[in-house]
DNA sequence: GATCACAATATGTCCAGACAACAAATACAG
DNA sequence: CTGTATTTGTTGTCTGGACATATTGTGATC
């Protein structure tokens, strides 16, 4: 049910205010209590699709116009996911390495066995400099799921849940200026020196096991990375 | 009920794995229907404190021990709220100005009037060098609250809620890599060019109306921003 | 025409109970 | 002793109802 409002909200359905049904007439329409109704309508809520109000009744939230082509919006679990999932890098395969120590220390970590090595550039349409560098390590404990890996095919975190069985269930995010490397300043087209927006993520398993960390690297002046709270 | 059962999982009464009790048992407890247990724990678990499992019971969520001192987590409204109310910083009130034109792109916004301006430096104790410097303005509507701020007392966001008659309902907030002006190298201990992490929030009341913008500029080098996300 | 009281309507909170899905402990057969 | 069913306990989903609370429109009154 959430799944078919969803689609109805995103296709423009209820865009005039006043127009999205209300919780009675959902329960009516799908027959189901209106425990289900609700449950549906807090997960679109939760998602920033919706605003609901005491008295006033149920209004599909405005697409917020983000015009900024460039603009990260990531205000939710489902977004950052969804990101991670379309991203349509080109990456390649590289030898297995431990992870660097700069990067150990700052999530914590103790793995002392080598990890697969993948570099990405992703690219806007049509353009040459990529807008983004991203490394990222997966788990030797995926050995297999690897293997199978298509560097040419779709997207690299999703094959990584599909062939090595995993969903994620947690995410850890650190977000950090630095400097630009020379090397890094030449994939983004900057200067040595120039900010540079690093973004670790570590994703983990309902076992609450790492199955991959990822790096990405944006250029501080063409990159923001925006978010959006609500409160209760 | 959420708020005691918080008040016992800080102080660390269900440290143990299996301590926690379960549904039942806190509906006996407080004489309330399953429903209301649910939703309390419902909410604790949104603010990360606790984790559910179906078949296997509640458990506390260790603390995850987050050695770095100068880490600053922010997993949820909660403590981002938290995090803004409880700074200490010490502020001073400054001319009224209109939105710098930079921030205005920016964050979208049109607002032609001069709203109030703070600026304000966060220290550790003992430390002389800021850890952070912020620039605080505050929408002119608010301008019987501002008059009452106390320069010397508590936080300015607290003051402006108070005075303001005004609670926040949503946040934006943009995070993005800068370099140093040499202003703000000065007043960070840094050279003109290193690296600075701006976080950009918008605080918005029940009407939407924008009541205030804080601008706040962290050494890349010995900040990160890190939050962690949970899955459904 | 403006104002105020009231009713209709919408979502928020809560109850008591039922079954489903999953995990862990237990009993049992080999 | 081991491996497999079975039972028990826990959270997830759902029903159908009730009242609370906030908003909005209506209509009477001035």
């Amino acid at each position: 049910m959430a799944d078919q409002l969803r689609e109805e909200v995103l296709r423009g359905d209820y865009s005039d205010p006043g127009d999205f049904p209300t919780e009675s007439v959902l329960c009516k329409k799908y027959e189901v209590s209106r425990y289900t109704v609700r449950e549906a309508l807090r997960k679109l809520a939760s998602e920033g699709l919706i605003s609901r109000k005491r008295g006033s009744g149920t209004v599909v939230q405005p697409a917020t116009a983000r015009a900024g082509a460039l603009h990260q919006p990531l205000s939710n679990v489902g977004e950052i996911l969804q990101y991670a999932r379309d991203t349509t890098i080109s990456f390649e395969k590289m030898e297995p390495q431990t992870i660097p120590a700069k990067i150990a220390e700052q999530i914590g970590t103790r793995h002392k066995r080598k990890w697969f090595v993948f570099h990405g550039k992703r690219r806007k349409a049509g353009r040459k400099r990529p807008i983004a560098v991203t490394v990222a390590w997966v788990n030797p404990d995926l050995a297999d799921a690897v293997k199978q890996i298509d560097v040419g095919g779709a997207t690299l975190f999703g094959q990584i849940e599909e062939y090595g069985k995993v969903t994620v269930s947690r995410v850890t995010q650190d977000i950090q200026a630095i400097s630009a490397s020379k090397h890094f300043a030449k994939d983004l087209g900057l200067e040595k020196g120039d900010p540079i927006l690093r973004i670790l993520r570590c994703y983990f398993d309902e076992n609450d096991r790492m199955f991959e960390i990822s790096a990405s690297y944006h250029p501080g002046d063409r990159f923001a990375y925006s978010m959006h709270i609500e409160v209760d």
